[in-house]
DNA sequence: AAGTGGTCTAGACCACGCA
DNA sequence: GCGTGGTCTAGACCACTTG
């Protein structure tokens, strides 16, 4: 009599697999074992096999290299981003000592959005810049930004794109402008396509989106802005 | 001379469909065509199509269930939690309208984790309640929190076991306990295997985990927990 | 019984990295 | 050229829902 003991699924390869990693025996930087090698060694089929490493990977376990390998992730123990009135992400990383940069990828001038005006308390023909940036740390991209700004409370802000390299750098520096966090909004989601070509990861890695409004400090908001962020690479802390 | 026009993929397809709506071709409450259909309609494999489907289910805007078809959502505009040093689950959702209710599905007694007894400022030898509460808004399950309690500030907690419905409640009305949050940390992720069973939902789904600590209001750390919560039904909101 | 989604097998071709 | 992962086709069996 043959037991069938078969609830064995893509879950349960997957389980396996993430406890050889969590107990060392494949260690960061490392590959697991082949997809062809897995198939033998389950006796699947490698659809069975490629859905398991598409659960590690979407957990960040690891990452497939088409050629080379699917390698187990030197897990870069997540960023603190310590949010609070006055936070700036330059600040954040320089108290943490972490490398970073920010890139400006797009910019454009054009009429507000429905969140945009409602938002920023604007009129519907009041244009808007409205900058893409990418952030990384340790090289690796970190989170994409979109931020909008009413064009009125920043004259010719364009001219100074040119050496971008921190958004409130060019504000404090040429508009003597620090604004203030108001509120912040965070969702647990998915990557938009294009998300997921910036930031350089699988559609199905979960990210973090914070939609912030920042005030002028005299009071009247100033900066709209919607931050994705690589939900693996970040931790946001609020102290009360 | 035939130009294969076939970057067609399953992200193709999943475009088409949330386009359709999008738009509001396909309703809320509707289905969207059959696999079957699908395979027809763009001439490829179901497994492709079920591919497309498995992205829009992960991005929240369909639930297929077997034998009857898949269907789009009627997405509840995500519920707004607020976050503050005062904030309870209860009186969140009632200052908000939303129907809740809170059930107690495990608890015990246990030595601390690392994690808790650094939290909670405990020795390793000092026991803790730990407790699972499974959250419904709406009688759809919206998070589970494990929260941990040093055994010495709650004596005989499981005596009001009974008749739970809030943790608060409980505290207030038997210990005369408020705690006040001292700091949250935020991070996207998946849902483990044993979360999807609770919260009823597939495992791609990006959850949102809330690990807090709050003090007693004398100052000192007396409760530790950490919430998995799914993303597409709150959103989190800070007042700064 | 027919249609639906859930899961699996078997096998193909491609793009990429490496020796 | 070979092995790797990425993608797709074709077809099978199952569990569930509905008529």
């Amino acid at each position: 009599m043959i037991i069938r003991e078969e609830p064995l699924q893509h879950l349960e390869i997957a389980e396996y697999l993430i406890n050889q990693v969590q107990k060392g025996i494949i260690k960061a930087g490392q590959k697991i074992p082949s997809e062809n090698d897995l198939c033998e060694q389950f006796h699947v089929n490698r659809h069975v096999v490629r859905q398991a490493i598409a659960r590690l990977t979407n957990l960040g376990w690891v990452t497939p290299q088409q050629g080379k390998g699917c390698y187990v992730n030197c897990l870069p123990k997540p960023i603190l981003y310590v949010l609070s009135s006055q936070t700036r992400f330059t600040e954040n990383m320089e108290t943490q000592g972490v490398s970073h940069e920010s890139k400006l990828i797009h910019w454009e001038i054009d009429l507000p959005d429905l969140n945009e005006q409602e938002s920023l308390q604007l009129d519907e023909r009041e244009y808007v810049y409205r900058l893409d940036i990418l952030r990384y740390i340790n090289e690796q991209p970190l989170s994409i930004t979109t931020s909008v700004f009413p064009c009125l409370e920043l004259p010719r802000l364009e001219q100074h794109f040119d050496h971008f390299d921190s958004l409130y750098g060019i504000l404090l520096d040429h508009y003597q402008l620090r604004p203030i966090r108001s509120h912040s909004m965070f969702q647990a989601c998915l990557p938009t396509l294009k998300d997921t070509e910036h930031l350089k990861i699988p559609e199905n890695i979960p990210i973090i989106r914070i939609e912030s409004v920042m005030n002028h400090p005299s009071g009247f908001p100033i900066e709209y802005s919607v931050a994705r962020v690589r939900g693996d690479m970040q931790k946001c802390v609020i102290e009360f």
